[in-house]
DNA sequence: CTCATTTCAGCAATACTGACATCC
DNA sequence: CGGATGTCAGTAATGCTGAAATGA
């Protein structure tokens, strides 16, 4: 019945929004790859790369700046304290409170992870141009910024 | 203790890479909330816009297209036969495949999800000029055309 | 009391694997 | 027999909600 196009994704004529549905859900499976070579996960990486950047931090915090669940900020945190890639104190100005810092290891993995990410990045913008990339990233870029202002 | 910049999500200074993660991410969920509007998930659209764009087809010729597991195949037409937007009937000439073909209130559901799929384009691309949207889209269907062959 | 923080339990959509029976 | 198809069971990561206990 279908023998020929049956290899060829979905791609609608009439709606470019589906064009950004399709790329975001390929560039997703890219990124999860890398993750799991790397042995980490979105979040881990996530919140390994703003103790990096910012220094250490409650888990509340984290999770705001992250764009992570509070609940799931307990999870990830976890299974970064079972790996020793981060260390949980209770913060003795606010008794509520857990410090998390990263340690040496969790540099590391943060230094794994990010060139296993560099590497699905090369493997999705291959068809492009170094000119055509730098106004990928410039516009999408744009586009973040203006969102993580109102939302 | 971090009392400003609470509300920046992680934005990595050395690794684009991380840009393209958090962008998709964020269409993901923009795309979601389109979904859930127009009472759909992205299945449901995906499976009823090939199956109007290339005619009745059987679920594993649909999953093949959609990029979607056999599996998850079954289920979501499942719940479109429920919903009266697509009808399951044996193909005579192979017993082992179903043919799926769209309904006309199949029809008008592909036309909501449309509507609110092209709404939530709108929102993502906002701060983007008609020029620049113009190059995204172009550069993103560049990136797809490449992956779409090689898998 | 109000609010923030941590934690836990649970749910839904996405994506995948393995197994099985049926049929080409 | 090998291979495709439909189906079911189960798992994992992501992203949420609700509730409880603790403390500012």
């Amino acid at each position: 019945m279908d023998t020929a196009g049956d290899r060829a994704p979905v791609r609608l004529r009439s709606t470019p929004s589906w064009l950004l549905t399709q790329t975001a859900t390929h560039a997703g499976r890219l990124v999860s790859e890398a993750f799991a070579e790397s042995g980490a996960r979105r979040y881990h990486y996530a919140l390994l790369a703003a103790l990096e950047e910012f220094g250490p931090a409650s888990q509340a915090a984290l999770g705001r700046r992250c764009g992570i669940d509070r609940s799931d900020v307990v999870a990830a945190i976890n299974e970064l304290v079972e790996r020793g890639q981060v260390v949980r104190s209770p913060d003795p100005a606010d008794r509520r409170r857990n410090v998390i810092t990263i340690t040496a290891e969790g540099g590391r993995q943060l230094a794994r992870t990010g060139k296993a990410l560099a590497g699905a990045q090369e493997a999705l913008l291959a068809p492009l141009s170094a000119g055509e990339r730098g106004e990928l990233v410039r516009l999408l870029g744009r586009v973040l910024d203006h969102h993580r202002g109102a939302g």
